[in-house]
Order: C-alpha cells, then structure tokens, then sequence
DNA sequence: AACGAAATCCAAAGCGGTTTGGATGGCCGA
DNA sequence: TCGGCCATCCAAACCGCTTTGGATTTCGTT
C-alpha cells in the first residue's frame, strides 16, 4: 500500500480529501486485513464515545421486566444502525447516581435514557448539571418544556378506555394500577378518576390498588373484590400480565370474563404476549413500547448531533381497541355470585 | 498539589509506589474535583476495554423476551461489581457474525456471552477464530468439552417432570415444548421421551408441539388438544407464560386445572411471574435464570483474567417443586369433556 | 560517616487513532 | 513557459491515560 496513516483514515472515514482509486484500494485491503480502526482510540481521539447509557436498578421493580427489554430493544436497533454502542448498567439502587457521575466524569457514555420517571423525580436536575444529554422515557411532571421526552398520553388513554366501560353500563370499576409513585400510574388514574367524575360519579378506594404487575397481583386483587359486598363488574388493569392475573381470578369464582365481568388492559404491544387475531383476547389501550425505544432513540441521537436544539417531544396516543374480555354490564338477576 | 501524572495514576490505582500520604491527598482532590479518570483513554493505553458483548439478533424469537432480561439482570450486577461496563448490540439477523466480528477487531468487548446455543450451533467457531473469550448460556452440543458454558440440567429436569406426572397415573402426556432447533428445548424433550420410554411408553406426537413459547401457543394448543379424540390428562410446558396460557385454555373446556388436568412447567424465577407462596400456583422445575446470568458473568471474567485456565462449567439441577396445577390422573367416568 | 537498599516520585514513551497545517504534483490559462 | 489553483497526500501534534526506566530521597547498617 504505502499509504499514510492520515490518508487510510481519511478514506475509511468518507473524507473528500482522497480520490476513489485510493479509497477503493483502502478499502480493499482494510477488507482483506480484516482491520477496523480501534474503538477506543478513535473514541478518545474524537472525544465521543459512541455510546449511550442506560442505567437501571437492581431493585425488582416495574421496569425491570419485559417492558423495559421490549423498550431496550427498539432503542437498540437505532443506536446499531447509527453506529452507537448500547451500554446497560445494572446498579444498585443506592448507587444510582454515581453511575450517572461515573458516565459523565469517565466519559463512558454521550448521553443517557431516564427509565420510569417519578412523581418527584430528581434524576435530571443531575444530568443537567453533568451536561449529560438525555431523553425521558416517559415524563417528568413540571419539567416537561425543559426536557425532551417520549410518552403515551396515559390519562387519555385510561380516560378513554373508563369511558367505554361506563358507556357499556359498567359503575363498579376496580383500577388495578402500577406503582403510582411512577409518573405513568399517577397519570393513568387521573384519566380513571376523570371519566368517572365526567359522569358524576367517585371513585370508590376499595376498588382501587396500586403494586407491581405481577400477575399474582392481578388475581389476588380480583378475587377479593370479587367477593367482597359490592363487587366491581370491570376491571381496569395496567398491564397485561396483571389482566392475565384478573382473568385467572375471575375464573376462580366461578365467572367468565368479557361476559360477567369485564376487563380493560393496558397493552404494551409485547412480543412474547400477543393480544391480537381477529378479535383480540383483551380489550385494551395499546401502544408499542419497543417504537418508543426506536424514537427516544432517535431522539437522543438527534439531541447529541446538534446539542444547541431546543428540548424535543413526542406524545402518542394509545389505540382503544375492542377484544373479547369487555361486555356490556349483567343485568343484576343473571349476575352469578360466587 | 504538585504531583506528577505518573503518580495521581498509581495513587488511583493502588499501586504500592506511593505513600498512603500521598494517596490520601489524591483521592482527597479527585473527590473534590470530581476527577475520575477517562475510560477511553485507560482503555486505549491498558488494551483492555473493560467491557463484555451481549449481541441479541433482532428477530423476535425466545431469547428476546423476559428470561433473556433476567439474565442479563444477573451478569449486569457482576459486571458493574467488577468495575466492567456492559455492551448490548441489537443487531439484524444477517449481521450477527459481523457484530462478533467488530468486537474482536475493534475491540469494544474482552468478551461476550453468547446467548441461546442451538442444536447447530456455530458461533463458538468463530469466537475461536477471533481469538474472543466467551461462555455460553446453555450447551453446544459437542463441544462441551472445549468450551465454558453454565447451563441447568434440562433433559434431567423434564425426566424427573414426567416422572411425576407418571406416578400420578397420568400416560396421555402433552409436550409444549419451546424451539426444538435449540438446544435446551432438545434436551427437554429427550428427557420427557426418556421417561416414557422407562415405563414402557412411547411418545405421541399429537400430543407434542414446539414453537416459540407465548401465551396464546399454551392456550390454543391446550384447547386443540382437549378437544380432540383421546385428550392428554397433563400438560408438561417450557415456560410459565405458555403455562398461563394452558391454564386459560383449561378454564375455556370448562376443566380445572390441577384437577381434572395437570400442568407442569419450567420457570425461570422471573420476578414479575413469582410462582411462589405457600403452595405455588404451577408445579414446576424451577431454576434462577439470574443466578445463572451472575456465574456466568463470574466465569467469563476469570477467563479473562487468566486466559490460559481451561475452560470450566457449571451444570446445574432444576429443582422440581410441587404446586397446585397437579394431581392424580381422574378416573375415566369422572373425567369431565367439554 | 559512608554506603547500599528501599521508598517515592517523575519525565517521557507508548496506546491507535483523528486532525491540523503543509508539501507535492498535475493541469489550467495567460 | 510559468505562476496559480486544485486535488492528493503526508508528517507531526494531540487525545488522556498507563507504564517503563531512572532519578532522588530516606533510612538502616556496618
């Protein structure tokens, strides 16, 4: 070859200071040597590390499940297909915000994704002063102007999803919410307590739970209401692998959902839980998780190629679509009681 | 302070040239300065990059669900406890190869676990090739001996699963099994044949499927198969979602679960599907696909660190956990039919 | 009191790229 | 024929750390 290292890198790199022939001969030869300029040092030479972080507690909490993969893999293929690295640090909780120092003073990362935002999250007032970029999944409640995030429009879609039940008859509604220190939980009960108050009716705090979506949570919370005085006849879940839970539960008493009793879910589009066919299983409000991880992403990236940009968002709504686990409400004499 | 490079370095790093005066001093202004060496460039000049590949193909197979995240929950904590940093590609089918490529040549990983090993495996060759450490999450069968795996003891686990359901009386036995084409689902089903085959029966292959383990598999399969002329008496499936599934299936035949039809089912100890409690929901083979992420982590990091040891496993045993979803097979005139 | 070993610390040379500031040569118009 | 302008290519500086090989100081010994 006999070429210096200046002019390889420069073809390599798709500079135009560099004819085609030579380029093409780089090339060929990078191809046949089977040689890729470190990363490392072409990290440190840049001052870019080519990467984005991703850090999560080790606690086991919501997001630390399926939804969290499901995301993580949207996000991955963009950041594969910008030529970035994904970098996933599993911390202990109490350890959370030195993992976000750490990426900033080593420069291990160019920017970072808050996971399931708070009610009182602090996490970007940190970032901001670490002059981390960052993207929200999700968002944080007041700084929604001076950040840039990706969110469902929860409330409207557990607005909207009470809103049928009440149109099929339904009064006694039972929420089966997420954990509602998170953002997201918080949102999708006022959109609950927002359509009841809509047809003048409250809440009922019986009716009401807020825990991890386990799917035991699901069935246990069911079963006992279902045998309390007073039993729900729909349920709004917040996730499916909880609904799962509800339907185990009602059948348990001895009812048959979609038919004594209705249930809603939450479908985070997950590939290993399929809730569609011609008629889905679930009635549900769906919104894919692993196309917010694609756009946040994207987001992100955008963010770090042009660090000037105004804080960017994107707020999507979830589709209210029809399966077989809603009905309209039994009149009271068909009502099986357990 | 006054000191020279050389020494902040050793000061940092803890090597015994430098007084514990000194040291202190040191770490005393890197805290206040919030100083924290460079990662890129200590990668450069150390040729480590402190970091472990998990390349994930983008298809929408077993591995990208929630058992893939729980182990990669476990390693993630071994990672950051051993100060390595954790590297996700998601990368298009196609491309896998070429992502192992490019973590060997532009070394962004020491080493990578290579997750989900088929009946054909092939990777392994080519981590050889380039000279990468690896270990493997499940067994290639036939170089068991040459490389380092941690894997649970599968055909064992599903042997002594049938085995019970065979001491409940039950010989219509159903085999939901997950991709045959890989590895573990293979020895899951020799176990299962195996059983049989000691009391004398042989498998059904009506009564056998295999395919990605989703929810709707379980139930549709289950609901096939009871339908159908000379139904099973017991399920035996691959993972908890599918068993869900087969539940729900049950309930749509009007049958109970445990009762007049038994379930047994791996679980993985995922954390948002506990199978726990005084008497667990599913009788199971039950084993920690987190603790198998940690040893794993643990194993290739000791390669890493002396990479003339040879190579070493862990082969675990599944433990077989008695829950509600099984019982004595029913006699013939009380076994209802939908 | 002189000497060698041990304890500390430092200057400089990598690590393997990117990027800056020129050098070189071919081709054009005057 | 010659100066000027591109089009190409190159030598060297730099990125921020670790590590090598020495220099300097301290201290126990004889």
């Amino acid at each position: 070859m006999n070429l210096s290292q200046t002019t390889v890198s420069r073809a390599l790199n798709g500079y135009p200071e560099v004819s085609a022939e030579t380029r093409r001969r780089v090339a060929e030869m990078a191809d046949k040597l089977g040689y890729a300029p470190n990363s490392q040092a072409r990290r440190l030479a840049t001052g870019r590390s080519m990467a984005i972080g991703h850090v999560i507690p080790r606690s086991i909490h919501e997001m630390m499940n399926p939804i969290f993969l499901e995301f993580i893999a949207g996000a991955g293929e963009t950041y594969s297909r910008h030529g970035y690295d994904m970098m996933l640090s599993v911390v202990d909780d109490a350890h959370e915000e030195d993992a976000y120092r750490q990426i900033a003073s080593r420069k291990k990362a160019d920017g970072v994704i808050i996971h399931g935002p708070a009610n009182d999250e602090r996490r970007h007032l940190l970032l901001k002063k670490l002059n981390l970029p960052f993207v929200v999944h999700g968002r944080i409640p007041g700084a929604e102007s001076e950040t840039s995030w990706i969110d469902m429009n929860n409330r409207r879609a557990f607005e909207r999803a009470t809103n049928l039940l009440l149109d099929l008859g339904h009064t006694r509604i039972a929420l089966l919410n997420g954990l509602e220190h998170m953002d997201f939980a918080h949102r999708r009960r006022r959109g609950f307590e927002d359509a009841l108050a809509g047809r003048g009716l409250s809440p009922d705090p019986a009716l009401m739970r807020s825990a991890d979506m386990t799917e035991p949570y699901g069935c246990e919370n069911a079963v006992a209401m279902l045998k309390g005085d007073d039993p729900p006849t729909a349920f709004l879940v917040s996730s499916m692998i909880s609904a799962i839970g509800v339907a185990r539960g009602i059948g348990q008493c001895g009812l048959k959902a979609g038919k004594d009793v209705s249930i809603i879910t939450h479908d985070d589009a997950l590939s290993f839980l399929p809730n569609c066919g011609e008629v889905p299983i679930f009635t549900c409000t769906r919104s894919s998780v692993r196309y917010a991880g694609e756009k946040a992403a994207e987001l992100l990236l955008a963010m770090i190629a042009d660090p000037d940009a105004k804080p960017a968002s994107l707020h999507m709504d979830a589709e209210l679509i029809i399966g077989q686990s809603t009905g309209p409400v039994p009149s009271p004499q068909n009502q099986a009681r357990p």
